[in-house]
DNA sequence: CCCTGATTCGC
DNA sequence: GCGAATCAGG
């Protein structure tokens, strides 16, 4: 089924009647959201958004970024290529692994770690109620690569834990 | 998970 | 031009 004057002016009627695309595409039929959504763009009609549209600009191409046609990169290399020097292959370092020191659970830092006294290398586990006095953060040394320390990082993702909406 | 419109892109 | 796929948001 193809767009009819009839159907686009019904179309427009509805679109302008503050119907919802699904709702157009069931009166008229044949067609899907989707198709009554394109065509209201094409139509220029493109109104009324519940949602950013621009702010949420659909990033380029998920489905592009692994076409049918691979894109190949190409690898231009001007002058004499036997006078050319090889590129230097740059290794990557084998990511530095962290001596992460298990030991030391216990030692509370003192006093109350509030939001402005947390430090980079401090665990942001909050605790207590944001809105009631007393609330701060856990504080003792977190794993990197975590916000949390060696406890909580485990309670943190522990899937069980968050299943049961354990604390 | 249901819904909404928005956007991209292969056809 | 069309609309499915996919996105972000309520």
């Amino acid at each position: 089924m193809s767009w009819t004057d009839e159907r686009v002016d019904l179309l427009k009627k509805l679109w302008a009647d503050g119907l919802s695309a699904s709702q157009i595409a069931t009166k008229l039929g044949e067609v899907t959201r989707n198709a009554v959504i394109g065509k209201v763009h094409r139509l220029g009609l493109a109104g009324r958004a519940t949602t950013s549209r621009i702010r949420t600009a659909r990033p380029r191409s998920n489905i592009a970024l692994f076409p049918t046609r691979s894109p190949q990169v190409q690898y231009r290399t001007f002058g004499n290529t036997a006078l050319k020097i090889s590129p230097e292959p740059e290794q990557r370092k084998p990511a530095t692994i962290i001596p992460l020191t298990l030991p030391d659970l216990e030692p509370a830092p003192e006093g109350l770690i509030r939001l402005v006294d947390l430090k980079e290398n401090m665990c942001h586990w909050p605790v207590g109620d944001p809105m009631e006095d007393g609330f701060h953060f856990c504080g003792r040394r977190k794993n990197s690569g975590s916000p949390y320390c060696e406890h909580h990082s485990a309670i943190a993702y522990n899937p069980v834990a968050k299943k049961r909406r354990a604390m």
